[in-house]
DNA sequence: ACCGCATATGAACAAGTGATCATATGACTT
DNA sequence: AAGTCATATGATCACTTGTTCATATGCGGT
């Protein structure tokens, strides 16, 4: 038998794969093997079951990549904030991996109770604190206008997500996201003209 | 046999009904059978196979439901059209109907490529570009500032989709809708105060 | 050299899949 | 009453699904 060759990964990278193309159900264990290059049964050595490896999957997902220290002390800096807060989001947004875990949440968002709870709770809720905390630095700072600050975060997130959405969607029929590529920091410069005092 | 019970309705009902909370995949001729109180042969009775159903079914989800008549005459009333547009929106995301269409086109969005073109072509692009001239109409009314019509239509139009998704998470799991029902009006108070002259 | 342990295989399973076909049923028309 | 036609059934098909199990293979430590 080879050594140590760490099956365990290459199985899951082999069922985002799948699943990011064809859904849990569309990405079969003896698929997800084949692709690793094992019998189906070798499988069953590494994960218990199927739902375990979609457990993994979806436990990747949630790793939060943004930062989340000093938001009150780099929110001050205003617009560069919202700046570097979208360019983090582009970039995510056009990781290869990122992306394809970014799929198998959509795909599963509405068939997964758990997904659907982690997605709000773990993903939207997190951003949103962070970025109406932000928000409400700004708003004592005197930099933007007074508003809901947590409305406000809706408001800023939702156009980064939709162009997210766009590119993902683009990106699987390998068409070009040039025209969109550049929306991240373009909101940036709209939001700000549309809060700035 | 019983009459003229409009057998293919029901067939189209059950299976908009499983697919949205299964997936295609996870609708199996025989569930949707079930589901109408017949056995699966008799489905071949109404449809030539399993994908001619989501095909109507899709065929649905694009039946635009948005008035798109007099827009450059309604845009001149501003903030009011941009109010008419959302609460529109908000219907027809809380509309049953709409709202089982709208689970099917996200869970098969990622998975089938005919579905995303027309997604991407005649509901979004469609949207968009209702919404640039009337926002381009404003401009030259000098009711907003002055910016690029196509990219203000998406920063508009892109928090209503954001809610919508949100409301229809919520609904899989009957949670409350009520903390976000307000969003969609609220949406345009925030966005009119961000452009208004 | 031996053993154990992790990992592989191939066969088998029960259940479910989409689809087909001969056959039956019954509401219409004639 | 007879015949037609749309629609129903039940059996059956070839195939795929997730999972299990007995068995094999070979690396690392003794």
């Amino acid at each position: 038998m080879p050594k140590q060759t760490n099956t365990k990964q290459k199985i899951i990278d082999a069922a985002i794969d799948l699943i990011a193309k064809n859904g849990y159900k569309g990405a079969s264990v003896r698929k997800i093997a084949a692709e690793v290059g094992i019998r189906e049964s070798a499988i069953y050595n590494h994960f218990k079951n199927k739902e375990e490896i979609l457990k993994v999957i979806v436990s990747q997902i949630f790793a939060t990549p943004f930062e989340t220290h000093d938001i009150e002390e780099r929110a001050k800096k205003g617009k560069s904030f919202l700046h570097q807060f979208a360019v983090a989001y582009k970039l995510v947004s056009f990781d290869r991996k990122m992306e394809k875990l970014f799929r198998v949440l959509m795909i599963e968002l509405f068939q997964n109770g758990q997904l659907r709870e982690s997605f709000l709770q773990e993903l939207h809720q997190k951003e949103i604190q962070q970025l109406s905390k932000a928000f409400f630095v700004m708003m004592q700072e005197g930099l933007i206008r007074s508003a809901d600050p947590m409305f406000m975060a809706q408001e800023f997130l939702s156009p980064l997500f939709y162009i997210r959405l766009q590119v993902s969607l683009l990106r699987i029929d390998s068409k070009s996201t040039a025209p969109i590529a550049a929306h991240f920091e373009k909101h940036v410069d709209f939001f700000w003209e549309s809060i700035a005092l």
